[in-house]
DNA sequence: AATCGGTTAAACCAAACGGTTAAATTATCT
DNA sequence: AGATAATTTAACCGTTTGGTTTAACCGATT
């Protein structure tokens, strides 16, 4: 038994999530999840019907762990130099407390494109009010980036791909310490708004 | 046959990297690879004696080919802003010709990465000659970013990261209009060179 | 005509896969 | 005590996996 606290049905959850994240779907198998938990692979299609099932369950939660952030930074009234300050931190924060989440994620979307539609709609996302949101700020506050998807995909790139390239940067920046690669991390919470905020200031 | 140009031997090669990197190795079986390749099963080991050989062909190949661009570049001669220039437009256009290595390298180096030192080894890069070459340019340059990993980082995940996210970005932002995410990534040539020397300049 | 490497077909192997079933056991609650 | 739910054990299903083997076939070379 892996864990003794909560019921056994949560376990199972818990210990499923760990096991598809560092091994991926096709990477994992039942008895992978069983083992992990301490118990019997019928257990598993006791509680829940499939791998398949299993899996979505997982999956839409890790989900809903990290895109809300997005939309309620970008849909408050701080001034935009805030919210990157504020964004940047909380994101960077949701990942060094789960860093296996942006591999997994972009993995699995990459061979399984289909539900993305729906996992965006039930993680309670409307990215079209957040791009015109964002539109409008960037007008106002006069920067030097106009396009919000632009400024998007560096604010999120800059976040998320120390976490999904570690080992590349780990090893060819950091001699493969990890400590000090941690230290890096924490670093760039305020590093990365700072750059931000220097990179789309008018002068 | 998918292919009649060139031997069989470098048929299954180049089928086999397609596969591979668009299912992983968790989720390409040999009878997917023959298949693909129009052959027989026993021909896959025939030339290739298993399927871990195959992988580690393939994977060492497709390393090789995104690395060294970052060493090139930046033990050139050209001035700090050349070399930002240069380097995004030459990155990022490898990657519209092979969209699927960002995900596929991050993919399977997170599951396995024991092999990562001889990778780099191979692929002729020495990062710590890069590490402390660009720290001279930066102090030279009197820029405002004076630790190259976090300029490593930046830089790199500026480029990479549209094209590990793809299927989310392209669904999130772009209404999953691929021909209008194409042009968005060829922007980002300049895009991405622009907001770093903004980012970096002293005022 | 004989040889040789490339290639196929088909059968086969042991192992693992996801999933099911039935029965027995244990724990929990009324 | 009896009923109910949780859990285990073990066997089993059909399918697929990576890999091997054997025999035959084909086209080109010698």
């Amino acid at each position: 038994m892996t864990d003794i606290s909560g019921s056994t049905e949560e376990t199972i959850l818990k210990v499923a999530r760990e096991v598809f994240m560092q091994h991926g779907y096709d990477g994992t198998s039942m008895q992978m999840i069983a083992d992990a938990a301490g118990i019997n692979k019928s257990l598993l299609h006791y509680y829940y019907r499939s791998k398949e099932k299993l899996f979505a369950q997982i999956f839409s939660h890790v989900f809903r762990q990290f895109v809300p952030h997005l939309g309620e930074v970008f849909l408050s009234e701080m001034p935009l130099e805030q919210k990157i300050r504020v964004f940047t931190e909380r994101y960077i924060d949701v990942f060094i407390q789960h860093p296996l989440i942006p591999i997994f994620v972009m993995q699995e979307l990459s061979k399984n494109p289909q539900h993305l539609a729906d996992l965006i709609r039930d993680a309670g996302l409307n990215p079209e009010i957040v791009k015109s949101r964002l539109q409008e700020t960037l007008e106002k506050e006069d920067v030097m980036l106009k396009d919000p998807r632009q400024f998007m995909v560096n604010l999120l790139g800059l976040c998320i791909f120390p976490f999904a390239a570690r080992p590349l940067i780990q090893r060819m920046l950091f001699d493969n310490d990890e400590v000090a690669y941690d230290a890096f991390l924490q670093q760039r919470k305020n590093e990365v708004a700072e750059f931000i905020i220097n990179a789309i200031r008018k002068q």
